[in-house]
DNA sequence: CTGAAAGCGCTAACAA
DNA sequence: TTGTTAGCGCTTTCAG
């Protein structure tokens, strides 16, 4: 399937390649019957329009990047798509770029995507210093989502939590437990320090002490969540619990694995909620309580704000857009009520 | 972070921007030490080379399109970055397509990546004639995956289906199982046909003789899944099996809630060996027996046979490729064996 | 070794 | 309403 060019439908048609051109984007000032004649020609001469051509011209490319830690969860996967969705109306496309979650790569991808002249960036950072992105701010609009770099003025779409500790520690305690445990990412990543104050600010609520033990800090690896609650398991006695809150997936699996390699059962022995689990096929036994996000609609959003943030290209400044999703519970039969006490 | 163009370049230099050209891509006939002045000027003023003009000229964008039908699966996840590793040091860069397994968006991403004048496609199509993709068969390479449409001459990457079922079904022998119903996907896709292939012909080997009524055949979904294990189960006493083999992830997933539906067990009831299950946390229980795919390899090959093919762009033409990459087991408790009859 | 100039395919003043 | 022309930023003959 070769192609031919604006020039040669002009020429073919014994017009100018403006018309040509003012035809195929439908633009005014040009006669019906012109307009019919080079649609027609399009099709007999297999036209496609050069993309490439129109960027440079346009200084444009009609494409958005996304930067993820890991293409292969799910999560990111959802939100790409809801992303997708929102934008090829526009017919924008979508660059995805993986890093493996290292920094270098991120700085890589980064470098490349700009060469690439890609109209805008959403980015999963896991360098919360910002450092080398915020270099690229002036160059085009950038939407964050998952981790919030320590960044002043950005557009991000996260969920609200705070907010998601508060629900999943309120199940605890409408549950009858008292005593919970928590496993937490690094405290310098907004998902880790969000949630360790919602757990906090619940409790206090609850006029539920605080045991510091009872606060473990990994580094969001199923490892870390296996060794932090190996630490919870040991000092069981003099620091006791009866439920624990894991506040990311795969230090949930670690928990998981943790608790049962020591002969202990979920619910029974432990209760147990989790987060961003998701067991499409509803086959792990048991099925776990915990928290979700709602990973379309935060692809959704992040969409319309890209749209929007496209549209205003170079029409000023504006200020950046904070966009909090509301996290929910799904229940699964992880969490065992306790009867007063 | 604005940028200059070569010309701003040539200008500061008092040089023509032919020499800052050469001097950029290290081409030869550059003095040594004008082309140290390019190079400081270049970081002096940020020069960042625009990849659209580039492109434009060159009429090569450095880019692969990958298009999948769902990129929430890891399966295609780690193909993907398979195929990221391997192409990166050439600096392409990947677009990823999601089509939600609908022909009609294979065709709009078709359409859209031609505009956009990719270099070469990875293609995981559900279109199985083909008909369409085949208009692009002379305006890039193609390297199709996981299906391979029906036509000649096509470049592709799979595993060997019909090797994966023996492995599959010689597992459940060696373990005593003779009565094997296997669930299969549309013998149309090939991913079905040679699948099922495999089925038959270690069967006969075994001397084992074939019950039609033991072969069901589904749409890859997990609902189909269900329906196919239901009815397997319905007939169970007219046509007895010891274990099932279902050939794709999803409807494995299926077959395994039609079990527990019925309150039948996994293994003591029924042996089955699953195909693509990823259990990355070791959580279902009890773990399955499954064929897998070695999805680091395949993104691989599929990254080398790009390169080669990207290659010869031009330089005339070739034979197809398909590679056959060898599938493997990964031992669960899913089967019990049987201790002869 | 360096420069002038053409041109990749397209859009958009400006002129007619 | 249509055509002429410049130019997006770059590479690459071809002359010097």
């Amino acid at each position: 399937m070769g192609t031919s060019t604006v020039k040669d439908i002009a020429e073919k048609l014994n017009l100018s390649v403006a018309t040509v051109s003012r035809a195929i984007n439908n633009k005014e000032y040009v006669k019906e019957e012109t307009r019919q004649r080079v649609l027609q020609a399009l099709k007999e001469y297999n036209y496609v329009p050069n993309e490439i051509a129109r960027s440079l011209k346009l200084q444009s490319t009609k494409t958005v990047a996304v930067i993820v830690p890991d293409i292969c969860e799910a999560f990111f996967g959802k939100i790409i798509k809801g992303i997708e969705r929102t934008i090829a109306y526009r017919e924008y496309s979508i660059i995805v770029a993986d890093t493996d979650e290292k920094k270098e790569n991120e700085k890589r991808y980064l470098d490349m995507l700009f060469q690439k002249r890609i109209d805008a960036l959403v980015f999963a950072t896991v360098d919360l210093s910002g450092d080398y992105v915020k270099n690229y701010f002036s160059s085009f609009p950038i939407v964050f989502i998952d981790n919030i770099p320590e960044l002043e003025d950005v557009d991000c779409v996260v969920i609200d939590n705070a907010k998601a500790s508060r629900m999943a520690v309120e199940y605890l305690i409408e549950r009858g437990h008292r005593e919970i445990a928590v496993i937490i990412g690094s405290v310098k990543e907004t998902t880790g320090y969000a949630r360790r104050e919602g757990y906090l600010d619940t409790l206090k609520q609850y006029e539920i002490p605080v045991d510091p033990d009872l606060i473990q800090y990994g580094n969001y690896k199923e490892d870390a969540g296996y060794r932090c609650m190996e630490t919870l398991l040991k000092q069981r006695k003099e620091h006791p619990f009866t439920a624990v809150y894991v506040t990311c997936e795969m230090m949930t699996f670690g928990a998981i694995k943790a608790i049962h390699a020591r002969g202990l059962r979920i619910p029974e022995d432990i209760s147990l909620v989790g987060f961003d689990i998701q067991d499409r096929a509803k086959l792990i036994f048991p099925s776990i309580t915990t928290v979700r996000q709602p990973e379309s609609v935060i692809g959704r959003k992040v969409g319309e704000l890209l749209l929007k943030r496209l549209d205003e290209k170079d029409s000023g400044k504006h200020t950046s857009e904070k966009i909090l999703l509301e996290p929910y519970m799904e229940e699964g039969e992880s969490v065992k009520p306790i009867n007063g006490r």
